[in-house]
RNA sequence: GGAGGGGUGGCCGAGCGGCUAAAGGCAGCGGUCUUGAAAACCGCCAUCCCGCAAGGGAUCAAGGGUUCGAAUCCCUUCCCCUCCGCCA
């Protein structure tokens, strides 16, 4: 959520940012309903003060023995109790829709975010590592898997349906292996681990901004209140839902595992071979709290911790900067990691780290008491993957195989898997 | 699922129809005192909304109701605690 100050004096250069995300967020009908709101507020307030007044009256009347005068004045204050009784059920209904309306303006870009429309204008910050060179034709990750006998799609799509995978021996132990593996790599710099519900309420999702948005990207759990966690940046971002946090504890640095649901609709035909698209998929998320001060600091951060992951395991990869037209509602500024895979001969995301300044801690209500007390003051709230698992395991199959259909296990993992060198065929 | 108890400011805790935005304590901030600190004493210290301001309004888990007037009475929901039942 912005800054109700911002969008009510500046309203230009909201409708700026909206511009330059493609946003059609709706700017006009907020400040008419907020100009309604103010209006009605100001009415409202004027007779509620003329009823206190009043009704303190009748109390002093009352308790002086003045019982006729008392009783008179009592009776005549019945119709502008109604009146005002009235006019807060259109207040209530005007600042409904104010509120409503508010949580679909998106976040302001940071002004280092490159302008542009898509993809296409992402700037490229750096690059890491050499994609390796086959003396084969590199395979695909879903040819790779199959082949194994560690990815069976067709199982999957049995008992669950499309966008599902079945990982079957050494696949499910090597899923298993990434995720203590990237969990142990935050924990040993200083990454607190928490481990989450995978459901969560309503609230939650509209305080990170995938509601009231967002609806169709999410599992909902029938007949409840309950969410299928889209990511673990919404129940690790709300855990401090309601509280201030004394700025001496600042920043905190989390890090989580938990399976991530996603609907996927409106995304038919793209991505439907592999494990790059799935309802359901691992991912290791890094959430930081941190002061306004520090937040873009904490952005390089994170995003050198989740490079740390993909340097540990040799996986070559580039950062991007999203430009404003590619960045996601809640972001001010996202760097992607894209891992390079031979089988796709592509780099593909494979993690999203954004700074969402306050927007986040505006809706779920994240602040901090300053050093020296004063104010509480809203936090500043950044998430990233750290990494997204399915894809990792797709990078190692696709990076370090051999001509022979076997898959080199890089180094670091070894031994969080009995000291495997070697996928081999299973039968 | 059944029975009971409870949700008040950063924290603890009193209030149980008007004199209460809310006693008291702790923590915090400022001051007196002190070489400095502690102690003692004095003062300040919730959040949000409208308003240029003066000021006004709202908030005692949430929502609804009774009343001229509700933290206080009634109803519903949520959450927490205790006991019983069931259960991985």
């Amino acid at each position: 959520m912005l800054n109700r100050e911002l969008w009510r004096s500046r309203p230009e250069v909201v409708q700026k940012a909206l511009e330059a995300r493609r946003s059609e967020a709706p700017l006009d009908e907020l400040r008419q309903a907020d100009e309604r709101f103010r209006k009605l507020q100001a009415e409202l307030d004027g007779k509620k003060a003329e009823l206190n007044r009043r009704s303190r009256e009748v109390g002093a009347l009352f308790s002086a023995g003045k019982r006729e005068e008392g009783e008179a004045l009592r009776r005549s204050l019945g119709e502008l109790s109604k009146s005002i009784a009235e006019l807060e059920k259109e207040l209530t209904a005007v600042r409904g829709e104010v509120e409503r309306l508010e949580l679909f303006l998106p976040n302001i870009p940071h002004p280092s975010v490159p302008e542009g429309k898509d993809e296409r204008s992402n700037r490229v910050e750096r690059v890491w590592g050499e994609p390796p060179r086959f003396a084969f034709q590199p395979r695909s990750h879903w040819d790779l898997g199959p082949a194994l006998g560690i990815l069976d799609f067709e199982r999957a799509g049995r008992i669950a349906g499309a966008r599902f995978a079945v990982l079957w021996g050494q696949g499910a132990a090597l899923e298993r292996a990434l995720i203590t593996f990237m969990l142990d790599l935050h924990r040993s710099r200083g990454w607190r681990e928490v481990y989450v519900p995978f459901l969560v309420n309503r609230e939650c999702l509209v305080g990170t901004g995938q509601l009231p948005k967002f609806a169709e990207d999410l599992f909902r759990v029938e007949g409840t209140d309950f969410y299928l966690v889209p990511t673990a940046e919404v129940p690790v971002t709300n855990l401090h839902r309601g509280e201030i946090l004394e700025e001496e504890t600042l920043p905190r640095r989390y890090c989580a595992y938990t399976p991530c649901f996603r609907a996927e609709a409106g995304s038919y035909g793209r991505d439907v071979r592999g494990l790059i698209r799935q309802h359901q998929f691992d991912k290791v998320e890094l959430v930081h709290l941190a002061t306004p001060e520090t937040s873009y600091q904490e952005l390089e951060v994170l995003t050198h911790q989740a490079e740390a992951v993909l340097q540990a395991l040799g996986l070559a990869y580039r950062v991007v900067t999203l430009c404003t037209g590619d960045m996601g509602f809640a972001a001010a500024k996202t760097y992607d990691l894209e891992v390079w895979l031979p089988g796709q001969g592509c780099y593909r995301e494979i993690s999203s780290c954004s700074n969402c300044e306050d927007f986040q801690a505006r809706r779920a209500e994240l602040k901090y008491r300053p050093k020296g007390g004063g104010k509480a003051q809203y936090l500043h709230t950044l998430n990233g993957s750290g990494l997204a698992v399915g894809r990792t395991l797709i990078a190692i199959l696709e990076n370090y195989q051999q001509e022979d259909g076997s898959v080199v296990i890089p180094e670091a993992l070894r031994r969080y898997l009995g000291g495997q060198e070697l996928l081999a065929p299973e039968p």
